[in-house]
DNA sequence: CGTTCTAGTTGTATAGTACAACTTGATGCG
DNA sequence: CGCATCAAGTTGTACTATACAACTAGAACG
């Protein structure tokens, strides 16, 4: 087998383990907030509100499950709804002053274990993998992790 | 921040990126095999042969669920259970040949989609990932994916 | 208008998971 | 030996995330 080859059976094996384990702790680590409540409530972040609708195209996941999803992190008080008004049909989603607190702590709580697993790697390294990752997301067929 | 600093959020960004999609796309590609089936088999393949309590130790699962998916495993006939002749309380768990054969076939549907998403990758950068990859992975604290 | 489209909710079902209680067999101690 | 304790697995129960289908409410367009 070609060194091609052999490395992509690496990468196949080594981001199945990684997933797997990610899985397997997503919960645990952060009990507020599950891996796709981050996620969601990161998005709400970085677009400054946005539908529900427009989550679930995104992560490609059900409207039922965003709407159920969304109606939890409303009643833990972390996004509020406003009726848009040029539609009645649509609610904007919107963080909370404390769902930006528990977004940045989180956060802040996952940067610091990405951290301590990447301490001691020369930044030489960190920038390439941070390169190699980008480019492997980016590619082609946006969906395909598996 | 430093350009390690920096690295390291991007590689935090697109784990999870990636965690996210794997965990979205895990059951609809292989619907025979879910990602911890495909995971248990591939490990009985690779020890050839343990018993429930190793796979739950080895993956952080409950013993409850691995005896669920064990179940599942056998009634597919994708496993078989011997009683350890020295200790009637173990069952060790075998492939069957068509479990080996499942296995195998996921393997290269999967591995055929870790070819086609790094396609066009040079050979030293695929050589490269794969090891930061591997790196990553074993780094300290095992378990944390997160 | 009414038909059709869109946003979201709710009913129902399934998978994967954990925890606790239990069963069965093994081990060890007095 | 015989009883207490430990270990492997199973089963009962509950919870979460998910999807699909049926529905409601509002919008758009002829």
């Amino acid at each position: 087998m070609s060194a091609a080859q052999s490395a992509v059976e690496t990468i196949q094996r080594e981001m199945t383990i990684f997933a797997r384990r990610a899985r397997a702790s997503a919960g645990r680590m952060h009990p507020e907030l599950s891996l796709v409540s981050y996620t969601l409530l990161g998005h709400l972040e970085e677009e400054g509100g946005c539908r529900a609708t427009d989550l679930a195209a995104h992560y490609a996941l059900d409207k039922s499950t965003v709407s159920r999803q969304v109606a939890a992190l409303e009643r833990a008080r972390l996004i509020e709804r406003r009726l848009d008004p040029e539609d009645h049909r649509v609610q904007v989603l919107h963080l909370t002053e404390a769902g930006r607190e528990i977004l940045a702590q989180v956060t802040r709580s996952r940067r610091a274990a990405f951290r301590e697993r990447l301490a001691g790697w020369p930044e030489e390294d960190l920038v390439r993998f941070a390169a190699y990752l980008e480019r492997y997301n980016a590619g082609p067929g946006g969906a395909g992790a598996d």
